[in-house]
DNA sequence: ATAGGGTTAG
């Protein structure tokens, strides 16, 4: 594929060539050897050594069957150190993790370095991450700590529990270090908001990679220094899909768009393919702003590049297209989709309560709950303001009573804020009222906002004026609070305050922002 | 026969 711009039009073209053998054709051949293998190990398993036992479980695990890898291994007449990693490599739960490295304890089977990077490597992002020290102290006491993948994934286990002097001491423990393990220093520091040390630390380095270059970007996009990261995203002197990626990811997280769009092109004009990762940025983008021609332009060069079949750019495409306004064409994606996750569900779950669509809302919801996937947090923030979209009232309640009980999801401050706002806009200012005062937390702008609103819409002075104590005592002052009360001490004719509130609204200096558009043909226009 | 560091969605 090949891609240009032409006449302010993203444009690709199918470059027609003599095709190698291809990756799938490869993984074929392989699937086909292991097949081999496994016939031979089936026909008579006692008659094979550890190894072989150990590279059927492996093979099973590249292949996603894991179940089977891992009653092969309950199985195993003699396991060794290498079995024992290997069954440890192909499980993704923390918990069963966990235990089986106690097992492997318990089997009186000494872990090696490669049981540590496994097992660390499997708590990370998890709550498990707790345990890091401790198997540190265990890693010193075997003499492991100077193996570079222990030492990453250790560093990368202080760096979550946001432990600075941790991280020092891995590294430090090193001996050899090779560049992965400097990186891994670089990215410890900077998402630990070090950025003077991160930088100090890449200008220290022997030897930096593409890699190493990416990090430091990505560490000042992180800390909100768009402009450093810029800086140093021009001195690479070279330049992949990932590097890209990270640039135009960090411009559309500080919503510059016109930047990301630019920088975007640079990377075409460049003669980097863009990848789904890069797509999913940039779909994003246009959600971002409601760039529909750009997102259509996009979702043609997705489909001709034939890459178009993974959830995370599906769910990509149809948050585009709900952002922008074409909510038939999310359904028409939605529906075509083969793998649907929380989020895919969550997205059109919320795009049909943009779309006013409640009923529809509704029922999606109740599709997704039947085909088995777990409904969370964000499904209900999504579930509920569908319900004060379409004003209803009865469902919204069900559905936020039964989160609890059913799913065992806690109604977090964005759930009580469009419950306030359903019983608000529908006139049940009392059970607003009651629901502010019961929370199980102090309400945020958010709430007090909802109420305020509720009571503007229902000419409701009492509650309004509690609403904005609320408000006021978070030191929200803005001009929308002195406006809504300015409306309602008018409906009771109170004229004086009506001027205070005038008054306070100008101290404040709120101005209403002006709504504007964007009109996307311009970015690309402007660059030529 | 086993392992690490940089880019994706609500």
């Amino acid at each position: 594929m090949r891609y240009q711009v032409r006449q302010g039009v993203l444009q690709s073209t199918r470059i027609i060539s003599p095709a190698p053998i291809s990756s799938s054709t490869l993984s074929t051949i392989q699937d086909c050897i292991n097949n081999d293998a496994r016939r031979l190990f089936d026909q008579n398993p006692a008659s094979c050594d550890t190894v072989a036992w150990n590279s059927i479980i492996n093979g099973l695990i590249r292949h996603n069957q894991v179940q089977r890898a891992h009653q092969l291994f309950d199985q195993m007449p003699v396991r060794n150190v290498v079995s024992w990693n290997t069954m440890m490599s192909g499980l993704s739960d923390p918990r069963q993790l966990h235990q089986l490295f106690l097992q492997m304890n318990r089997a009186g089977e000494r872990p090696n370095q490669f049981t540590f990077s496994t097992l660390i490597s499997g708590f990370l992002n998890r709550f498990h991450v707790i345990l890091v020290p401790q198997l540190h102290a265990l890693i010193l006491h075997l003499g492991l700590h100077s193996n570079v993948f222990v030492a990453s994934a250790l560093m990368r286990g202080y760096t979550q529990l946001r432990d600075r002097h941790g991280l020092c001491h891995v590294f430090d423990d090193v001996l050899i270090k090779d560049v992965s393990t400097w990186n891994a220093l670089v990215v410890g520091y900077m998402d630990l908001g070090f950025t003077v040390e991160a930088q100090i630390a890449f200008d220290m380095m022997p030897e930096v990679n593409i890699i190493s270059w990416t990090t430091l970007v990505n560490g000042y996009i992180k800390n909100r220094n768009i402009n450093q990261a810029r800086s140093i995203f021009n001195q690479m002197t070279q330049k992949n899909v990932v590097s890209w990626t990270a640039m135009i990811k960090g411009y559309v997280q500080h919503d510059k768009y016109v930047d990301a769009i630019q920088v975007f092109i640079s990377m075409l004009k460049s003669g980097t393919h863009p990848n789904h990762f890069t797509f999913s940025t940039l779909l994003d983008a246009c959600a971002g702003c409601s760039m529909f021609l750009f997102g259509k332009q996009l979702h043609s060069c997705i489909f001709k590049s034939g890459m178009c079949c993974e959830v995370v750019l599906l769910t990509s495409l149809i948050d585009m297209y709900t952002k922008c306004g074409d909510i038939e064409a999310a359904l028409c994606i939605f529906g075509c989709m083969e793998n649907k996750n929380t989020v895919s569900w969550n997205s059109i779950i919320g795009g049909c309560a943009r779309h006013g669509l409640a009923k529809r809302a509704l029922r999606e919801f109740e599709k997704m709950t039947e085909s088995g996937v777990k409904p969370d947090h964000v499904t209900y923030i999504n579930l509920l303001s569908a319900c004060v979209h379409g004003g209803l009232v009865e469902e919204g309640e069900r559905h936020f009573h039964s989160m609890g009980v059913t799913y065992g999801i806690q109604a977090a401050m964005k759930h009580y804020t469009c419950m306030v706002d359903l019983y608000g806009k529908a006139g049940a200012l009392d059970k607003a009222e009651k629901l502010v005062k019961e929370m199980p937390f102090e309400p945020d702008a958010g709430v007090w906002g909802a109420l305020l609103a509720a009571c503007g819409l229902h000419s409701c002075y009492e509650l309004g004026e509690f609403a904005a104590n609320g408000l006021d005592n978070l030191a929200r002052q803005n001009a929308s609070i002195y406006s809504m009360l300015m409306k309602l001490h008018g409906e009771k004719g109170a004229w004086s305050r009506v001027i205070e509130m005038r008054n306070k609204m100008t101290e404040t200096s709120g101005k209403k922002q002006k709504a504007g558009s964007r009109i996307e043909f311009l970015l690309i226009q402007n660059h030529k």
